[in-house]
DNA sequence: GTTGAATAAAAATTCAAA
DNA sequence: TTTGAATTTTTATTCAAC
């Protein structure tokens, strides 16, 4: 059975062991287990998996599965947003406030929110200005103090 | 101020708002905003800002920051991923026993480890066995009926 | 609906210049 | 180190066949 769902379900299998740099070694890889497939179909293939390229950490190219989109990744790329836009966070009580240039309040704030910090129960963004809410005053301190850090360049 | 660090800060701002589907088209908007670039150097720009091309639910494609890639979209191959290879849920006091199809135990672990569940706390799998930990039987239940959900497509 | 050959389109790299 | 023109490489689409 060589059925398009078998050549995806092999896919997946095969690329949760090794880095692909091209749909080109995909297909030889696929091929050398018995799956001969063109280029074409396999850019199909990739995106019905919603198959994803990726820079990793020595500046060549992999696809990824999305669930394994690197959290060192993620991580990095927050981090840049903040070190970018934030200019001050201050405390007070259960409440952090962030201070961001002029207009980027939003976009902070969707970053931050992405990020699922456990101490953030809820955000609001103005224009140069982020609320965010804690539970605790303890919470907020440790959030402010993580925030902190990656102003600071970690 | 037009430097390459104004610039890739500007991409950031700019692509909060808006969806672009290929570098050219980020390109015509940062000149709108006074910035001319080539498409050579945003590819070196999307590089460094570690972009990635996603596949968007009408099956355009949208360049992303990895924080951005749509829990949507990762929960969805997390799916397909389970879906594919799990073949049977098991309770036992605190543990949850999967079985898969034989040699995929180690992959759809590894995506089980990705998804960040609570109620897991750690994880073994063998070939065809992955055992999931949980504090409580209560959390174990809720873990295996979430999975159990997840297997019949839903 | 699925496929691949051919093609178009897009993205990455090279390289020379600044 | 940064940049873009030219080029190569890779990827997406088209289209005809199945």
């Amino acid at each position: 059975m060589r059925s398009k769902k078998q050549r995806q379900k092999h896919i997946l299998r095969i690329m949760e062991g090794r880095h692909f740099h091209t749909q080109q070694e995909v297909a030889v890889a696929l091929h050398e287990s018995g799956f001969d497939v063109s280029q074409s179909t396999l850019s199909k293939d990739f995106k019905e998996l919603k198959m994803v390229k990726t820079t990793a950490p020595d500046g060549s190219f992999k696809y990824v599965l999305p669930q394994f989109l690197d959290r060192e990744i993620r991580a990095g790329s927050l981090h840049r947003e903040i070190e970018d836009f934030a200019t001050n966070v201050a405390l007070a009580g259960q409440l952090v406030v962030m201070k961001t240039e002029s207009g980027n309040a939003s976009g902070v704030c969707e970053t931050v929110d992405q990020a699922g910090w456990s101490e953030v129960v809820g955000t609001i963004a103005g224009d140069n200005t982020i609320l965010l809410i804690c539970q605790t005053d303890e919470a907020a301190r440790r959030l402010a103090e993580r925030i902190r850090g990656i102003m600071n360049g970690r």
